[in-house]
DNA sequence: TAGACGTAGA
DNA sequence: TCTACGTCTA
């Protein structure tokens, strides 16, 4: 469709470095960081496997991740976890979580954006933020009961570090 | 709050002719034509009233505009008129409504900016088509019985055609 | 056709 | 907080 400069790829794109920011969702699609534009959790199938490419991870949004010295902790999609007005599901291993899943198993590292809220409270800023290995996902009950995936996700060493 | 090239302004944007394309709605915003990443009137604040600076009339959303050598009748806002979800209600004459309206009376010019779909339906380009006058503007009485406004506006004369 | 970690302004 | 002529993929 539109002017893309990249092919949907895991791993690095080139001419991207740690560190670079953008303004909008759009422009990670069209540098080829991440295609989705209100997904957070990009991904390609390779054969009959999908497997995740990228995952955006935006604050002001009620997900609840956590980010630590290199170890982030991401909420899956579905469900309509952060629907204000639709009810809460049970989210599914599926689409991007399943992915995000056999990304893990295949050892397949993947691309994360940080969604930043700017001071004044204007928009956001995506900054990317390197190379990152699914090491475990998991269930949780919350929401009134209703089931959430968890992945942990580990900066792979030897990136530049996040000013 | 982000990085805009322009202030908002009513008339010509320096820079920009007629003709030009653009992307996404945001580059619209960037460049300084239409600040409003969803709404279709943009306005501003002159003393004590609100003047149009311009709209985006985009395809596929069931507004029936229509579009004749340079005359165009553009609906207004509000009423959820291109809402799937919620019912449909009276517009009024508020807001990118009312800028309209004090445009016509002050007799100030409008940039009207064209989103077209893509040949292969996958997302729109946006195209600068000049400065209008609105001449004119009625109620009509439409989706089960529905106040709906209709904005004429006429091309000015002297701009470049669009090819 | 509908879902999804979108955006800005009132 | 809510509305608004968003935008892509499945």
């Amino acid at each position: 469709g539109k002017q893309v400069n990249t092919e949907k790829r895991i791993g690095s794109v080139p001419g991207i470095n740690v560190g670079d920011e953008f303004q909008y969702k759009t422009e990670l699609r069209v540098v080829g960081l991440h295609s989705k534009t209100m997904c957070g959790i990009d991904y390609m199938k390779i054969g009959e496997v999908r497997l995740a490419t990228s995952i955006v991870a935006s604050e002001g949004y009620g997900y609840n991740d956590t980010f630590n010295s290199g170890v982030m902790v991401y909420t899956g999609e579905g469900g309509n976890v952060i629907s204000k007005e639709k009810k809460t599901e049970d989210q599914k291993l599926v689409k991007g979580n399943l992915a995000l899943a056999n990304s893990m198993r295949q050892k397949k590292e993947v691309r994360v954006i940080r969604g930043e809220e700017r001071w004044d409270h204007k928009g956001k800023r995506y900054v990317y933020d390197g190379l990152y290995m699914v090491e475990q996902y998991w269930e949780e009950k919350e929401l009134r009961g209703k089931t959430v995936y968890k992945f942990k996700l580990c900066r792979i060493p030897g990136q530049p570090p996040l000013t």
